[in-house]
DNA sequence: TATATATGCAACTTTTGAGTTGCGCAAATA
DNA sequence: TATTTGCGCAACTCAAAAGTTGCATATATA
């Protein structure tokens, strides 16, 4: 199944491997360790990070070392983009709110 | 229920709702009519963005205008934060890899 | 005042997703 | 070669969440 990079980053778990890997590439074993979660469990999230692309596997042996896939999270900034504008806007507009009621104060 | 903002955002669903009224507050009675749901299934999607402070409610006689929160729609930037400055790393080791690779061909 | 409209809440069904146990396969190691 | 280790896949359980129907409340309107 093609999983969704919204859905796929709503589990804080997934949140808290995403945050981890951004620092140093895992292996589902060391990430298991972290958690308090069994390995199959942490291998179903990687299941789902990885079908989104928001990770990439290396192999090194038997071990598979996961890297955090800086380019997908973009995905989100992109997304983000129709509403930084409108969010900065409604700061303008509290901003002159602001203002008129102190004039009116005076 | 306090509601996760990135559990609120994983539904597309609401996505759609939050473009929609980012650009015009909306009554739930109008959003149902856009998609193709019950009024009930909107109103419950509204009440999970409106417990996490994405909408606000806007009453007018029997009408309630539900407005777009934007300050809220902040702490997903500021999350991405973390990771932002990871992906411009990234970006500039790949450029450097394709040029280190020009000069071999050279 | 009687009726229509706009909404929220509660109970219920169905679907989805997180986590577990059990298994098989491939690579490292004795 | 036999055993251990790291991993993925499949079947299962259980909880949460999406969507439905039904009902109550408040406001507008005839």
């Amino acid at each position: 199944m093609k999983q969704d990079i919204f859905q796929a980053i709503s589990d804080p778990t997934r949140r808290a491997i995403l945050t981890l890997i951004a620092i140093q590439a895992l292996t589902p074993n060391a990430m298991a360790e972290k958690f308090d979660m069994t390995r199959q469990a942490v291998s179903k999230h990687i299941k789902v990070l990885y079908e989104c692309e928001l990770i990439k596997p290396e192999q090194s042996g038997r071990e598979i070392y996961y890297h955090f896939n800086a380019k997908k999270m973009q995905e989100f900034d992109h997304w983000l983009a129709q509403f930084r504008q409108n969010w900065k806007t409604q700061f303008n507009q509290l901003d002159h709110l602001l203002s008129t009621i102190k004039e009116q104060k005076k």
